[in-house]
DNA sequence: TTTCGTTTTTACCATATGGTAAGTGGATGC
DNA sequence: GCATCCACTTACCATATGGTAAAAACGAAA
């Protein structure tokens, strides 16, 4: 499984030996079923992901009480909540498998002695999650002001592996609409 | 105008004189009226700016053809689309200002000869820019699966000042619904 | 297999939102 | 001052979506 992580990481930057070696030992294998939580909103996020099959979200609740997504992220992805791990305060999200899941843990702490250990690294891992965020940013801003039939299809286009992965209210709830309204606009296709 | 910028760096971190005076003369001062583009989209973004007075907007075309505010940005605040600058791909987003606005202008070329003039220049723009992007995103995410009455009241909390300065029609674009419904939203209140 | 629980679909109705249109108000320019 | 333009409001109707409920499909566990 860390070898999953090994080749990602190979493809932005050459890594000798023994920083392959420091990294595998670093990060912690982990198993996760469809519905486990990674992280629980409430908390401090002192964690961050390596995801390296399965597709995973992040979860919120909304004012009304209702369980929606904020993103799915897969397989070659990193994850956690940036703004609670860098800045150690509470997180409103929470991270969960939306379906089974390998994934790859490293606390906070010991990412830092990487960073220590491996010069560069914290720039690669610093510019990995830039390109992450702006990723999100844009895939969330192509939704914007499209009606939910169109926000259905814009998903199955830009992600399309997702709809046959995760459960169909996960991704009403990532669309912003019911089950039963995506129920409806399938239905139609 | 200038001082602007170096007050709000200097929040962050500590400039000598040397290094105000080169930030100063490679920033190029302008003023926008409302409705102004600062940048079109189709092209590749290669300028950042830095806003002094005034309240910028993020604007995209819908599928339908409707044009709409991703974001606003306000004084002490970077702006420029990101992955096109970055990666110089063509940018889909437009920058307009929402109303009468002072802004510092910097082309890429000029800000990484800055980058190498100042050192640590580069992780503070970095730095700075990862958190607006945070923002911008925690921002997005507390609308998501609420009703527009709701996301009007979460605009008017989050961003109480922008509110006063633009016309409604952008806030209306910014909420992902009409004027019309705005309007009679605000009818309620 | 059977049973149970959950997800997905379908149906019905109430309601919020969009579309079109028209009217009002304020700002700008002649 | 007057005319013009644009933003904003209001009204009306058509429609998409939510809420509630129940049925159907699917999967997991006994």
């Amino acid at each position: 499984m860390p070898n999953r992580l090994i080749t990602f990481l190979q493809q932005h930057r050459f890594l000798t030996t023994d920083e392959q070696t420091l990294i595998t030992t670093a990060f912690e294998p982990r198993h996760y079923k469809e519905g486990d939580q990674l992280f629980k909103a409430g908390h401090i996020c002192r964690e961050l992901f390596f995801i390296c099959d399965g597709v995973i979200r992040i979860t919120a609740t909304n004012q009304k009480g209702a369980e929606l997504t904020h993103f799915f992220l897969k397989e070659d992805s990193f994850t956690t909540i940036l703004y609670s791990f860098n800045n150690e305060t509470v997180a409103d999200e929470s991270i969960q498998a939306a379906c089974n899941a390998d994934v790859l843990a490293i606390s906070k702490s010991k990412l830092q002695v990487l960073y220590g250990q491996i010069a560069g690294f914290k720039e690669l891992i610093d510019q990995i999650t830039q390109q992450k965020l702006m990723d999100k940013i844009k895939i969330r801003n192509a939704y914007l002001g499209e009606d939910s039939e169109t926000r259905y299809h814009l998903f199955m286009q830009q992600q399309p592996d997702i709809v046959r992965r995760v459960p169909l209210k996960d991704i009403a709830g990532y669309l912003g609409i019911t089950p039963q309204s995506l129920s409806r606009i399938r239905k139609k296709y």
